[in-house]
DNA sequence: TATCTATCAATGTATATACATATATTTGCT
DNA sequence: AGCAAATATATGTATATACATTGATAGATA
């Protein structure tokens, strides 16, 4: 549906403030769906998202401030979500020997378990997410990050 | 910058889960830039938003339900953004008189001038969030109408 | 060495989202 | 009319974002 119809826009508006609507709201149709998909494994996507980094530098040591320049939202307090996913066992954080300001986190067996799990159980899902084709896909992909 | 680079995706990554993470990562770019510029106007961008839907109908009546319905974000509690634009006296918010359930939400003259101070003020810094030409925003646009 | 500045992470506070539930009211059905 | 279901909004709680500040440590420089 266009983005005009779903927010009941005025006719008039050009297609730059309609380009900028339509991202937020995509995302936030993307946000949704990803977030109910992961909701029966008690995860956030948020959490997710960070088990996955984590996951992507098993063996590395990788620090709050490198996991933050990987997360989606550059704003997300890494150092909060962290808090959650170490009272869930899911990771540990221990204090860098190499500089002591840094923390060293990694994931748990379990939660390397958890993470492969439901990656494997949600990825058909959110590969439904986004209804393109595959070229379509990389039209976009051209188109925003042109846009930024 | 291209997406893979922002977020350091490995080079596996299929077209259409990248367009999942840059359509969020676009989203909180314009959101970010959105809400510095609305910043020194003391507003977020929601409540903003809130004031230029209840400008939009100026003259007509507009309960809570509506506003959200027009909201990017759907799942936007409406109700209490419109708590804090009460507490600031730009908008007024009385039990309508056909259905006792609803709440009739209206602009104060105050909040009438602000919208329309910090829109005069914001807009053009807003056009300037997307860098793209009219015709790439509407091929974006259909795409996105597309991907949803 | 002493000190200044930069950096990493954690924390405090306000705002907003996500979701379930509660309350009041209206509507539809018998 | 009487009652059940639906609807509009508000509220409670957990989580997350936005932003400023703090505390600890590292690195640079006088």
């Amino acid at each position: 549906m266009k983005i005009e119809n779903e927010l009941n826009l005025s006719s008039g508006i050009g297609e730059l403030q309609k380009a900028h609507l339509n991202i937020l709201f995509s995302a936030g149709v993307i946000y949704n769906r990803a977030t109910s998909v992961l909701k029966p494994y008690g995860i956030t996507l948020e959490q997710f998202n960070v088990m996955r980094i984590l996951r992507g530098s098993l063996g590395k040591e990788i620090c709050v401030k490198q996991i933050a320049g990987r997360m989606v939202d550059r704003n997300s307090n890494v150092s909060r979500i962290i808090d959650k996913l170490v009272a869930k066992s899911y990771v540990s954080r221990i204090q860098s020997v190499f500089d002591k300001r840094e923390s060293t986190i990694s994931l748990t067996e379990i939660g390397l378990q958890h993470v492969n799990f439901v990656s494997d159980m949600v990825q058909p899902l959110l590969d439904n997410v986004i209804k393109l084709s595959e070229s379509e896909a990389y039209e976009l992909n051209q188109l925003l990050d042109k846009s930024r």
